[in-house]
RNA sequence: CGAGAUGUAGCGCAGUUUGGUAGCGCGUUUGGUUCGGGACCAAAAAGUCGCAGGUUCAAAUCCUGUCAUCUCGACCA
């Protein structure tokens, strides 16, 4: 990248207060996550980006095995009637379908949809594998790309075709259904926080905000750096909303024929979306070392001198022998400083700079990009120092994420606080319940309720909008 | 889908008003000097001007259409 669009991008993000939008498609552009491609609204994930995906990818799938799941495929391509079975799904769904009309030289008689998700073509195949309640729970779970044709496209936030991951499950009992839904919302909760650093709220969806053909959705929402709301991941339960249409029925042990309970679960690339603009700052990227692909880098400082390349060659040879994610950067075209500054860009946790005067000390220098401490080590620690600096990052970055999005979260009583404080944040206001208000607060101000936490201890009598009772308390934010 | 803007070398752009040899900076390649926070010198390579039609002796430039990207709105698990 020029030097040229260097400074533009330092002029852009030193400004990025006003202008959080351009920060973030510089900072995706530049740190070589993604680029546009020739088809509509969609995007190539590049190496580094998708680097980040596989890590996510990895370890959530971890956890869903260690919950009893299981990975599935499903066809890309969903037969018209499908789609149509259930109607509320049908309705939210279908101005963003893409379809196919055509197979090889031949008119099709029903279009097939390129699949937005895959409930209905879940639940068709459920209802063939079920007969008997011994045949329940399946607990089911794929990793796939969907297609939603989308107005307007931002990447990794909001792009027509996407990665994601798509949980199905179905049981026996409401009971369960609502206890798997509740549980893969914990997970999606906890690995935000732990993994991605990333604190959310989360709770239950209103019903003007749940997804098309759901009892009810619950989210897991974060706060963006300008304040604004980010839905990372989602968790449905259907109760027989599909099972009726589809026929998933089973013999239960009552010998009666019943509807199993569905559920759903999801999150997606929008991740790494919320990864950079949680953490991100004037220099660019922030990774968490937990999903950095690159957790640290190795930078030999005057490689041509005698001694340097091998050294700063050990160093990393050393901490990959740990297990780290480490590079060794021994390109000889760009000079060190360059190298800082990139590897910055790229939101490298820890750089470790090798160099004579270093080597000659038996030392080497380390460099968090969460502070910016500057650290001399002994070699002969590295192996302890660098895996407790990388777990210390961790824990700062969230920390930090954390004391941010709660200086901006605020109770607010009146619509005119509620203005005030969804300019820039999450208000935590009552609510009556009546979907009037939502649209009323939409329509004034662009906000959207986001989830109504599950500790409802209220914090006043009325509605923040229409000065009636209230009946909930929930989150109100722009959202991306 | 509505309003506005943009599309020229890998990246960022000028050139379009007034049609007439395809330009600049960075990057790239080669050689050399450098190397602890975005080095320097010299030489070189690289472009169907988004795409398709049209007008013209001649189109990056004018006309029509179309596609894509960006911003704002509407829409949106």
């Amino acid at each position: 990248m020029g030097k040229k669009n260097q400074q533009e991008f330092v002029q852009h993000i030193t400004a990025r207060n006003e202008d959080f939008s351009q920060w973030y498609t510089d900072v995706v552009r530049l740190a070589d996550l993604m680029d546009y491609t020739p088809v509509r609204g969609c995007m190539a994930i590049k190496p580094y980006g998708y680097a980040i995906w596989e890590l996510i990818q990895k370890q959530m799938d971890a956890e869903f095995k260690r919950t009893g799941h299981k990975n599935v495929s499903m066809p890309m391509l969903i037969p018209e009637s499908l789609l149509l079975k259930e109607a509320d799904h049908v309705e939210g769904f279908a101005p963003e379908v893409a379809w196919v009309t055509q197979g090889g030289t031949e008119q099709l008689t029903e279009r097939l949809a390129i699949r937005p998700t895959s409930e209905t073509i879940f639940c068709t195949m459920y209802a063939r594998w079920v007969q008997s309640w011994r045949d329940l729970p399946l607990l089911y779970n794929q990793w796939c790309s969907v297609m939603r044709w989308e107005k307007t496209t931002r990447p990794f936030l909001r792009t027509s075709e996407f990665l994601w991951q798509e949980g199905h499950t179905i049981h026996a009992t409401a009971e369960e259904a609502q206890e798997e839904t509740m549980k893969m919302l914990g997970v999606y909760r906890d690995f935000c926080e732990q993994v991605l650093a990333i604190p959310v709220y989360c709770g239950q969806k209103s019903e003007k905000e749940k997804f098309a053909g759901a009892r009810a959705t619950y989210s897991v929402e974060a706060m963006m750096q300008d304040g604004k709301a980010l839905q990372s991941g989602t968790s449905h339960n259907f109760g027989t909303n599909f099972s009726e249409p589809f026929e998933i029925k089973f013999l239960d042990k009552d010998g009666v024929q019943k509807f199993a309970y569905e559920t759903s679960w999801g999150t997606s690339t929008r991740l790494i979306g919320a990864i950079i603009m949680t953490h991100g700052d004037e220099r660019g990227l922030k990774l968490p070392p937990k999903i950095a692909p690159v957790q640290c880098v190795v930078v030999p400082v005057a490689a041509h001198k005698e001694g340097v390349l091998e050294g700063a060659r050990a160093v990393a040879d050393r901490l990959t022998a740990l297990g780290l994610r480490v590079e060794f950067d021994d390109r000889d075209n760009v000079t060190p400083g360059w190298k800082f500054n990139e590897w910055e860009l790229k939101g490298v946790p820890v750089r470790i700079e090798v160099g004579p005067r270093d080597l000659a000390e038996n030392k080497v220098v380390c460099v968090r990009r969460d502070t910016f401490d500057k650290q001399s080590v002994s070699i002969d620690e590295i192996e302890t120092v660098i895996p407790e600096m990388l777990d210390a990052i961790q824990t700062n970055m969230f920390e930090i994420a954390r004391t941010f999005r709660d200086e901006h979260t605020a109770d607010v009583f009146n619509m005119d606080e509620l203005e005030k404080q969804v300019n820039g944040g999450y208000a935590r206001a009552m609510w009556c319940g009546d979907q009037a208000c939502e649209d009323l607060i939409k329509e004034k101000y662009s906000a959207t309720s986001r989830c109504m936490p599950f500790d409802q201890t209220p914090i006043a009598d009325t509605c923040v909008c229409c000065g009636k009772p209230a009946k909930k308390l929930i989150y109100f934010a722009k959202a991306y």
